[in-house]
DNA sequence: TTGGAATGTCAACAAGGCTGACATAAACTT
DNA sequence: AAGTTTATGTCAGCCTTGTTGACATTCCAA
């Protein structure tokens, strides 16, 4: 991974890319495009009324039916109060159904209805295809770059979060 | 660019990183890549009573002084009133000035303070410092991937615009 | 049976988006 | 010279989504 580095010394070369100017553009790209990559949901999530919470939470409930919320809590990174008040809507929404447990009947697990899977489909559909045409314009290389730098600049505790999102999810 | 899959017609193989289980991943990754990369800044923020808008607006008028009113509107997206009360804030605290146009007076063209200075400085170093060590964990090439599809996923606007501040800014 | 964990809920507050309306000054157009 | 447009600021009010603190309920586990 680091033979490109340590192959040959030449720092003024080989680690132009760590310059500050080139790191001030890698913000500005993150900033510029994470803009783009909520976009398209914002505007679909403008017609019913909801805001990009609603998205992140019908979006992990996909992802991982069943799941409680403590574990949502977790991976969104917000108080249960302001969860709880997302959820609270997509339940009287009919987009969440929410299950007391069997095992342990104090934890409530998560599941999307019919009309939940829908107006997630139609969110991520939306996301996909900005992404999926990024990905195609960029090549697979870029795209495992891509993948490699992000989960870089994680925070350890979501960098293992998500890898056994990833790990679950094959 | 694209010789690596114009080179074989296995689609199966070849397009692979555009399944879209491979997309969920990236779009998961934006997610909490975008949380590590603001999470530094956001703690010294807190410290000084600051949000990420005061941060939005210190760093794009610290990468070009003298930029006006109109301008970092475009740039940020965000409505005039949104932006006037971050800039209120920030000039009547000292971190940023405002001035006069001399050709066109309707425009204020703004400065950071010797103070604007100090906290953008302490900002940046602190999300440099993650961005770097993301880099050099991830290498050279891995970076000119996320680089590359990171501008692809922008709006075309706002690509324009970041390629306008890459070109100014070397 | 008691302690603590998981959850829900109420209240209050703040940041930072938004819209709409209005004011002012300066520049541009006719 | 008069009228229009542009750039900016400001006031008021609204929404979402985050926060803290306090308190109730349920129920597992020691």
């Amino acid at each position: 991974m680091e033979s490109a580095l340590s192959s040959h010394h030449d720092k003024g070369q080989a680690l132009l890319y760590l310059t500050d100017e080139q790191l001030r553009q890698g913000i500005e790209a993150m900033f510029f495009a994470y803009r783009g990559f909520t976009a398209d949901p914002d505007r679909i999530l403008a017609q019913f009324s909801y805001g990009r919470a609603h998205h992140r939470a019908l979006h992990f409930i996909n992802g991982a039916p069943g799941t409680t919320v403590n574990n949502l809590l977790n991976i969104l990174g917000v108080t249960k109060q302001s969860l709880n008040r997302v959820l609270r809507s997509l339940i009287e929404d009919g987009l969440v159904e929410s299950h007391v447990g069997k095992k342990d009947r104090r934890k409530r697990h998560l599941f999307l209805t019919v009309e939940g899977v829908k107006l997630e489909q139609k969110l991520s559909n939306a996301q996909r295809l900005r992404m999926r045409s990024a990905f195609r314009t960029a090549g697979p290389e870029a795209v495992a770059g891509f993948r490699t730098v992000l989960e870089a600049m994680m925070d350890p505790k979501m960098r293992d979060t998500y890898s056994n999102m990833r790990d679950n999810g094959s």
